[in-house]
DNA sequence: ACCTGGAGGTTGTCATGTCAACCTTGGCTT
DNA sequence: AAGCCAAGGTTGACATGACAACCTCCAGGT
């Protein structure tokens, strides 16, 4: 069961990235990234916030932002010398928009065409109930 | 509802690889790849094989098989001079006996003991759905 | 005012993954 | 027998991710 689920999930992140990538050029981290960005109001946010959300860690922010930054996909504007606000450029939004439709299509097809929606439902419930618990207990 | 899978799998994937990394460092591929073997009669397999159970392709695992064969946890042989098989050192069965109950009681922690077990028919149902099939259309 | 701690970020280094180019060799054609 | 070609693997260069060390600067106590 454990091999089915880590290669079920490899495999529809993996063709997913893809499609993105292929049409739009942006990775499927950037489009992560993009995405939540624009989802708030004007497209800017605390670099810590954004690391939250996607559950990284800021190095690894860090680095991507820096490599947005040279693709020009994002800004970053330093707000009170620790603070750092990143900022969606227009260029971002723009392969946001390109990337969206695609994003929506590949999604259904790898992966909602071919289950129903009974199943749907489940995988959302899960996804939401693994996600919310925070706490960490090591093996011990 | 795309972040929130996406979300949950990665996090899920990364606990129980922690869990084994830090009770036996081995490293999550390195698991795969052992019980794989292992799974099989003598603990032995073509190089191909192995990677299209795994999903992999071969450069992939190649570099990976060579990582593990510095660890000792493998080792290959040349069978016709095109051929590889790969075989399981006795370091790499002890490994991976002793990772076993670490990997399942990880699993379970993070996965199984927060779900109904309905719920888990379905993402095991979902899962070899989505494995089986292997055709690829592009979006085009 | 000082000074200290920790929050917020950056950077370097190493492990892992991807991609494309490249060997080798068994099997097929002719 | 000679050639060719595709299957099976390897390699090197580059992208991405994890981890730990480090820098900066706000906040709060004294």
């Amino acid at each position: 069961m454990w091999h089915a689920f880590r290669l079920m999930h490899e495999d529809v992140l993996d063709r997913v990235g893809r499609d993105i990538a292929q049409a739009t050029g942006l990775s499927g981290s950037e489009f992560g990234v993009l995405s939540r960005l624009a989802a708030v109001g004007k497209g800017e946010m605390r670099q810590q916030t954004l690391a939250s959300m996607m559950a990284w860690d800021k190095s690894r922010l860090s680095h991507q932002l820096t490599r947005m930054q040279e693709r020009a996909l994002i800004e970053r504007r330093r707000a009170d010398g620790k603070t750092v606000f990143v900022v969606l450029t227009k260029l971002g939004r723009e392969k946001l928009a390109a990337a969206r439709p695609i994003h929506a299509a590949s999604v259904r097809r790898n992966l909602l065409s071919r289950l129903t929606q009974e199943q749907i439902d489940t995988i959302v419930r899960v996804s939401n109930l693994l996600g919310e618990e925070d706490e960490r207990s090591s093996v011990s």
